[in-house]
DNA sequence: TGTACATCAGTGAACGCGCGTTCACTGATGTAC
DNA sequence: TGTACATCAGTGAACGCGCGTTCACTGATGTAC
């Protein structure tokens, strides 16, 4: 008996548990990819192939499920980006890391990367003791300190400015890239950033 | 006779053509508040005392609005840009330019703000060939190239990518700090921006 | 100068649509005995 | 093992609200004469 709960069960814990977690992935797509408001419950449940109403099964509302995105996304890409630290030569991690974030693939896939540059404006919008906003905080905190360590800097609390900066500069500068239409020009656009970020870092 | 048409008027053009420029300054502040999605028509045309129908009588669409009133901010900032960089010692144009983008009033008013920083996430979620979006693009040129004369570099195109690598990260920067609550921690956050920018432009 | 007429910026009720949320219902599965 | 019952994830119609847009109307002002 593995509930503790005596309730008897239509389904099991378990399968409703992966349900949400389906839903929460989906609905980290396509919030990164549209938005808070550019993902419609009704839209998000058919990727699953399920119906709107069930929703309510899982979560009180839509802004649940948003922060609860928000924060799947926070460490989906706080392991990916420590792999792909760890993964890089010795005394590159932060030139490996900088290539990734400002990579062409990055650029042309919203959906799958990072929420800073996909949803920081519209949680600045938020009331700021909001639930998102707080989330957010805790995650760009979280994030910056993975960075901290590989980037020089005489002191603890220079290299954390300096790496809250390339952060939120590399976000920045992928939204613009985002905005260009012109492809010949975004990769330009990015390469040239990659060799600014790289050297403003590693003075 | 000023009109060239011999039509009866009990407006005069002017008086029009007035109410139209009041009301993209209205919007445009609104827009860079709230995104494209946060300001009603309604609630617009109240600001200027008037009635949410009478809008149709100066624009298309909404969307029709919402590209006007970003290309005032283009040239209306434009101006502002050009007024702090001329207003600069000889050879700090640069750091002033920073210094005023970094600021903490830039950070605690976006609808007075840059509109990059407020605007380009959605943007860059609108069809590549809108007009919208290449309202932007054309901004962005002419904002960076104005910037551009006083990045230092050694050829014409190192000073543009410069350039545009220094004001999509502002802008990206710019965005992060409105996110954060704690006054004290975005002030910190900001400053350490500003010096990061200014050693990352000037060597 | 005065009078009839035309124009059109602005008004506010109404419409339509998208979408978040609610709710009565279904039916597959688990438990009790 | 079989039967009665309970649970609740999921369904889909319906509701309500915000908001962009339309439209018949108003009335202040300009022109014609």
């Amino acid at each position: 008996m593995h509930h503790l709960s005596g309730h008897a069960m239509r389904y099991s814990d378990e399968h409703k548990q992966r349900t949400r977690e389906r839903i929460v992935r989906a609905a980290s797509r396509r919030f990164r990819r549209g938005g808070s408001e550019g993902a419609a419950i009704g839209d998000l449940m058919r990727d699953l192939h399920l119906t709107h109403g069930g929703f309510y099964r899982h979560f009180d509302s839509k802004e649940d499920l948003f922060i609860e995105a928000f924060r799947h996304e926070g460490t989906d890409n706080a392991c990916r980006i420590s792999a792909a630290l760890e993964q890089a030569p010795p005394g590159e991690e932060l030139k490996a890391f900088i290539d990734a974030y400002l990579s062409v693939s990055h650029c042309e896939d919203p959906a799958e990367g990072c929420a800073v540059a996909a949803l920081a404006t519209e949680l600045a919008r938020r009331p700021p003791q909001s639930r998102a906003r707080l989330a957010f905080q805790g995650i760009l905190k979280e994030r910056t300190a993975r960075i901290a360590k590989y980037v020089p800097g005489a002191t603890e609390a220079e290299r954390a400015g300096k790496a809250r900066a390339l952060m939120s500069g590399m976000a920045g500068t992928m939204m613009v890239a985002r905005v260009l239409s012109d492809d010949q020009q975004r990769r330009r656009f990015l390469e040239d950033a990659r060799k600014f970020y790289f050297e403003a870092v590693s003075r």
